[in-house]
DNA sequence: TTGTAAGCGTTATCAA
DNA sequence: TTGATAACGCTTACAA
């Protein structure tokens, strides 16, 4: 280190104590006379000490670092959870690293490995490029969120319960026919994948004519975009006259469906009732503020730091891993001018 | 450590190596024989051995940990700059260590105090509680991101002619009056104010009949959206029968001017022309796709790394600290629908 | 209440 | 090419 470098050593020689004694007036300052934490107190402050948290873990075993792994920062979904993240630290005191995969397998396997050679205590996972065995076998406790979560513990929203609400709003005002836009290749063991069976679950049983309309993996907004447009023209001509309930998988996809229409001066809750998910900023800064099933990020959060808190716990204790434990936390259904 | 934790030590004794000999093997392969090295992976093999940056460091001293401070991850704009940051990872091999001081200023001191104890090498500041005065004197090279930056290193946008170009498109165009909205009490020494100095200038300069309306510090969207309705209608009564150019501080705010007057039908670009500032998603995907001053991020954060990792290098050269060093990134027009 | 000494897992400096 | 040995800055028995 090039910096100052004031270390208990140099309190020690200062004060005439032994570096024990500086080490005790931080951890245990009862067991140092009130005048000798005087004397130490002013030498810190004369010295200028700063702690070096490093030289602590070393010798201690715990970083209190939890490493996190995110696909993008790009959708507000991971902005937001991140910021909840960072935010868990006064409540908690871990620090969290944090790697941006890229979706790219390679790079998500280095990120882990440089994770755990920072002894990271705990990992979360909210990317979705590596298997939940493969992440089980990392060796540090690893919670993930909305993803694929066999072997590891998880915390989700509750994807087919927030569908059911979104289709049963829809078909309850008496739509014609019933459409969800979502990505093609969804897999079934992905939470995301509720989105789609309660949808279908709800039509069906109420006899109600339905389609699920898929775009490809988007590469960018104008691909995604040029593909939805399409998916909307599909609806118009497909469906005239009748009245259409829109269940889009998610905000982004139903902020461009409602500009479309609006351009196109459809009658908007008239003919067409769309609802988002997510609840993230645009449907409420669209050109129609719009309905939504908003995943609550700050409980999603909390319930992940709980589980992984608690895990890293038992793990320092030297106990057996856990289970892993599977949380579901409840969206909320935000009901706007669109539905 | 309750993990594995194999060691040097484990390594050694395995292959009846001296640890010397194994740090080598990492540090120094060829000064090992072939043979030995392989001895050395075998056992690294069988052992699972992972390393262990942290001790590592202790030794060595540099722990390639950079402190990330920002104000929030609400806008676009700082998600966008953390996700390049994080990006950097690959170039660089600096790890980042975030905190979301949520413009509390004990709470970033004591962030930052955390921060220097795990030893981080450099600090980039994107928050703008703490004075530049107070960061310089944390002991770590500290690079601002458009922020106040007077006694610190800074990247920032060159906001004065992002203004000129924004304010020029729209002077050039043939309006009646020109508007700026931006918020109140913006202070002289934070580069942002750049773009009501070039906003005022050029039309000072064409004599063109302008003014500036500002809003009060939002504390949500729906505030913020209120108060720049009331402005919108201020505008709307103030210039009636004008072709009006607005020029706004932020994307957000265009896209809540240009929603509220795509609503009321008003003409645009024929009545209004607007033009945002930031160059974020919301401006592709508002109703009408705005023009806006783009801030090159990419650049603004290769930027401030190449500043901090030349400080950072001095600094452990135990070189003197160079003098504060400011670089200016142009921004980029982005001409759309509505100028 | 205080001090001694060993240890945490590396790297660095000498010798051999 | 390899190995002792002493750091790095702190914690933690165990003694005093």
């Amino acid at each position: 280190m090039s910096k100052k470098g004031t270390t208990y050593d140099d309190i020690a020689r200062y004060t005439g104590f032994s570096k024990t004694t500086i080490s005790r007036y931080f951890s245990k300052p009862d067991s140092v006379t009130p005048k000798n934490r005087e004397i130490i107190a002013h030498a810190l402050d004369v010295l200028d000490y700063q702690s070096n948290k490093l030289a602590q873990v070393l010798a201690k075993g715990h970083t209190e670092f939890i490493g996190l792994l995110i696909p993008n920062l790009y959708l507000n979904f991971f902005g937001e959870v991140l910021r909840r993240f960072l935010g868990s630290y006064e409540q908690y005191g871990y620090k969290f690293i944090v790697f941006d995969g890229n979706n790219k397998a390679e790079a998500e396997r280095k990120y882990i490995n440089e994770l755990i050679s920072y002894n990271v205590e705990g990992l979360i996972v909210l990317s979705h490029t590596l298997s939940s065995f493969e992440l089980a076998g990392c060796g540090v406790p690893v919670v993930a969120i909305e993803r694929e979560d066999k072997y590891i513990s998880s915390v989700n929203t509750d994807n087919y319960s927030g569908a059911v609400m979104a289709t049963e709003l829809l078909a309850g005002s008496g739509c014609d026919v019933m459409l969800h836009i979502n990505r093609s290749g969804i897999n079934h063991d992905i939470p995301a994948a509720g989105r789609i069976d309660g949808f279908t679950d709800v039509c069906e049983e109420r006899g109600i004519l339905h389609e699920v309309l898929t775009y490809d993996a988007e590469t960018d907004y104008t691909h995604l975009e040029s593909q939805i447009l399409g998916i909307v023209n599909t609806i118009e001509e497909k469906y005239p006259g009748k009245v259409k309930g829109i269940f889009t998988s998610s905000d982004a996809i139903a902020n461009i469906v409602i500009n479309e229409l609006f351009r196109r001066k459809k009658d908007i809750p008239g003919e067409y009732r769309i609802i988002g998910f997510d609840g993230s900023p645009i449907s409420a800064q669209a050109i129609i503020p719009f309905s939504t099933i908003a995943q609550q990020i700050d409980k999603l959060v909390g319930s992940a730091m709980e589980l992984l808190v608690d895990q890293i716990e038992t793990a320092r204790d030297g106990a057996p891993p856990k289970e892993p434990e599977h949380l579901t936390i409840e969206p909320q259904l935000i009901d706007r001018a669109t539905t």
